[in-house]
DNA sequence: CACCATGTTCCTTG
DNA sequence: CCAAGGAACATGGT
């Protein structure tokens, strides 16, 4: 599910629903997804305390928490890794398989499912510190996103996914963005020209802003358990057959780019997938 | 059995 | 010190 726009999306949905419930209760199944903060810690430290705000960083979900007795502000950090969850559940609740953490809200149950456990809920917030800046904030500048691919040699794509550069992309926005700009995901960073870095700048805006209004205005099915809904939680082709499909190139290995109808291509950078259609995006640098 | 999967972190190499 | 590449983590779908 997560990359900065489901998490954006899944923030704004829980935010209303958490806001001033009180921990009764924590059970941990999974240890490993509280790293490095110890399990006794983690309870001893959530139970009783109030939920007074959730925000997102990247990829990132912020808690706030207050203390039980007092006026100290905790903060809680979530990651969704490649295949968690985050949604409250009416009691009493029967939890799915792959729950790794799960806390009493009194009426509600707060579940967090992760089938491969890569993600995480944790007390150690020092993840957030090293992020680069919000891509939709006023903060990214062109200026500031051209500085930082001067010197890097690497492909786009691949810097795309550093996390301290910009915060929040994963492999399938930048795949997209990089088709919406006509770029190649092959062009080693520093020799994108200054209107190529104009135009991926944009088109990454968009495409995360784009996937944002999506996620808001369709009906979603947070905990995946609803027949009426297909389990669609946000992306996922062929979820739901009523909706278009999101993505004009990640996915779609083999079939016709939808500007120029050539076959879209698959490469593999840095151990993952990138999707782009070889007529649209020039492999040529711009001028800088 | 093969290959694929929305992510991050750690270790090695240069 | 840094950049870059690869493995590890873990479970499932096709």
């Amino acid at each position: 599910m997560p990359e900065l726009p489901e998490v954006e999306v899944l923030v704004r949905h829980l935010r209303p629903l958490l806001y001033g419930k009180v921990i009764h209760a924590v059970h941990v199944s999974r240890p490993r997804v509280l790293r490095p903060t110890s399990v006794r810690t983690f309870t001893q430290k959530l139970k009783k305390a109030r939920f007074t705000n959730l925000s997102r960083r990247g990829k990132f979900l912020l808690f706030t928490l207050s203390q039980r007795k007092g006026v100290e502000t905790m903060g809680l950090v979530g990651h969704l890794g490649m295949t968690g969850r985050m949604y409250l559940l009416s009691k009493p609740a029967t939890l799915p398989k792959h729950t790794a953490v799960s806390m009493d809200l009194g009426d509600k149950q707060f579940v967090f499912e992760d089938t491969r456990y890569f993600g995480r809920l944790t007390l150690e917030t020092g993840a957030i510190e090293r992020l680069g800046p919000e891509p939709l904030s006023n903060e990214w500048t062109t200026d500031i996103f051209a500085e930082a691919l001067r010197n890097s040699t690497q492909p786009i794509k691949v810097k795309l996914l550093d996390q301290s550069l910009v915060a929040g992309i994963g492999n399938i926005y930048a795949s997209e963005a990089l088709f919406r700009s006509g770029i190649s995901p092959k062009i080693p960073a520093r020799r994108l020209g200054k209107g190529q870095v104009l135009q991926l700048w944009r088109a990454i805006r968009e495409v995360l802003a784009e996937a944002i209004d999506r996620g808001i205005s369709q009906e979603l099915d947070y905990p995946g358990d609803s027949k009426r809904l297909d389990g669609f939680f946000y992306f996922g082709r062929s979820a739901r057959e009523d909706l278009p499909e999101p993505f004009s190139v990640y996915g779609r290995l083999g079939e016709p780019c939808l500007i120029c109808g050539k076959v879209i291509r698959r490469l593999i950078q840095a151990s993952r997938s990138t999707f782009y259609c070889p007529h649209c995006q020039t492999a040529k640098s711009g001028r800088r």
